[in-house]
DNA sequence: GTTTAGCACTCTCAATATGAGAGTGCTAAA
DNA sequence: TTTAGCACTCTCATATTGAGAGTGCTAAAC
């Protein structure tokens, strides 16, 4: 579909003011608002072709225009130019990062707050994960009886914890001894190569061992790391959501894990590293986001840890400063990850 | 206040029904559903002063009665009688928490799910926490220069990591060594005794004791576990919540982590394991929970580990269900505790 | 002394009517 | 190609109305 510049600048006015005042827009308000060279006849005409390529919309016969999905894509894919966010808000994102505790939950938490202020929407964030897990360190802890804690470190910092059950009383000794020497043995090893290792244990330790690659095939077969959520009452507050259960519907993806990990893998898993993904209005797959529109981002390094982080909110969303948000936040990210987990 | 027999069995009916129905009850329709053998002038004449008490409220004058804050603390103080929950309902709960993984985080989060489901509200369950940190054991991972990724367990199960920054770099051998010595020397110590021990180590020791007494003393300034949370968008479905902001700002409170801190100290820290909380309305304390109620309760070890479970909904909820569903949660997650975590 | 039937009264809610306002499409002139 | 002008359409806020539900009061019945 080809627009002529007056129709790309019309589409883009519409836009901006619907997005502004959540309402229809009219041609003679656009031209009085924007001062344009034009009459509003002139507008209406353009309007009307605008609407003829289904990029804009009219909630019935006598109102202003508002934009379709189709609308919204037009311009996100072909109108809005890439806006860097305002140095001072950089600083001020930047500056809570490095005020916060090293620590990558702090980091995540922070990250989707950020996300969630900046934006007034929802947000949320993945933690980093490999599809591969390579093994770093383990730690057995004896707790009671033949209840033992398992540590189980990857490299790139996931740390997974569990009770274990073993058939018999051991002490912490020896609990250490067989902890240090599969740490020993397996240090940067697969899966693959962890399990060949398993004739040089004794018993005890094999039964470690079989345990503990149980785990990480769990882990392997997470599509992703822990999710970190926040501005959920933030969509609440948009008008279009105040009183159907649209936002119901839509946060309701975000609270059940298995929608929200559908969604990502369908999604994001085909972005690359600083690249942006925008769907808008569900894109005729997702039925409870059909009002919503969400930005999404990977962060971290291609080969090993990735995470994602995103904005959900209505469609009639400020792109621009939206997708800079987001795709700031996960340079910030992903700097963080090759700073301080790289392998 | 004192009601007669015939009193209490009114207020009883009308709040039951008016769970139901979330309509204003009035008096014939009363008679009608439930069968009375008296008439709805009698009825009326009871009303009236129920209505005098302040235990039911008139929307307009011409409408059915509801009943007030007032009157469901009195109910729920006077005439609820503990029901227990099915027993199929526990079996289906007890068999949830068998079959999911052997690890806390998987117990918190079944917990919050089943409250959410059973309650069709939102829940939230926070993790074990003791007031006075018991160290168990140290773990020092070498991950590139002079970053270490410091693991952290106390007494209870509750594990700490945080990366920290080194005044150079070290070799994995001798960080392995310091942090077995610490654990050896520090086991089952809290941080006075801890800092006892400090002259004992060398320099690198002494720094990395700082830094985990730094951290210790975090620990036990939080006061409360990490928080989980559930079912919030069970309560967006409720009729009450359908269009004002009262659900955004009731969400608000569980998003914060702040503001839910402060109630949950406010209120759950005087209750005992095993007691139950109910806050009707906010209590004219919690201004943005005065269309919300919550039902609270602590499970765990009284001296050691201690955390909440809770669910909020609407006022008008169905007290006896969720308060055996929320006693009946703590419960279990008690039994899980001193089973697997207890000192 | 309670309880109840009867009745006038009140108030909401849904349905209906009305008119102002905003916006459109079309036509003819610039 | 653009624009002024105009008839037309549709929504939305407001007002009106009547049915329905519920109340409180009074006087009679138990």
């Amino acid at each position: 579909m080809n627009l002529s510049d007056r129709q790309k600048l019309i589409l883009t006015l519409i836009i901006h003011e619907h997005i502004r005042t959540a309402q229809p827009v009219g041609s003679k308000t656009l031209v009085k608002k924007y001062d344009l060279t034009m009459s509003s006849a002139t507008v209406r005409n353009e309007m009307a072709a605008l609407t003829d390529c289904g990029f804009l919309r009219q909630p019935h016969t006598s109102a202003g225009r508002v934009p379709t999905e189709e609308g919204y894509r037009y311009f996100v894919g072909n109108l809005l130019q890439k806006s860097g966010l305002p140095t001072n808000t950089r600083r001020t994102i930047v500056h809570q990062f490095y005020q916060s505790r090293q620590d990558v939950e702090q980091w995540l938490r922070l990250a989707a707050s950020v996300l969630a202020n900046q934006s007034q929407a929802a947000s949320l964030v993945t933690a980093p994960h490999s599809e591969k897990a390579i093994f770093k360190h383990l730690e057995l802890i004896a707790t009671r009886g033949r209840q033992v804690l398992m540590v189980l470190v990857l490299m790139g910092g996931e740390i997974r914890q569990q009770f274990i059950t073993l058939t018999e009383s051991v002490s912490q000794e020896r609990l250490s001894e067989v902890a240090a020497q599969i740490s020993t043995l397996c240090v940067r090893c697969d899966a693959e190569r962890m399990s060949a290792i398993r004739p040089q244990l004794d018993n005890l330790g094999q039964d470690i061992l079989d345990i503990l690659l149980n785990e990480i095939a769990l882990i392997e077969g997470a599509s992703t790391g822990e999710i970190y959520l926040d501005g959920m009452t933030n969509v609440l507050s948009e008008p279009e959501f105040a009183e159907s259960d649209e936002a119901r519907q839509a946060l309701h993806v975000l609270e059940e894990r298995s929608l929200l990990e559908n969604l990502l893998s369908s999604t994001v898993m085909n972005t690359d590293i600083g690249g942006i993904q925008v769907l808008i209005g569900g894109e005729g797959t997702w039925e409870e986001l059909r009002q919503c529109s969400i930005v999404l981002a990977r962060y971290g390094d291609p080969n090993t840890l990735t995470g994602s982080v995103g904005v959900l909110g209505p469609i009639r969303m400020p792109y621009d400063r939206t997708i800079s948000t987001v795709r700031f936040v996960a340079n910030v990210l992903s700097d963080l990850v090759s700073e301080t987990l790289a392998v």
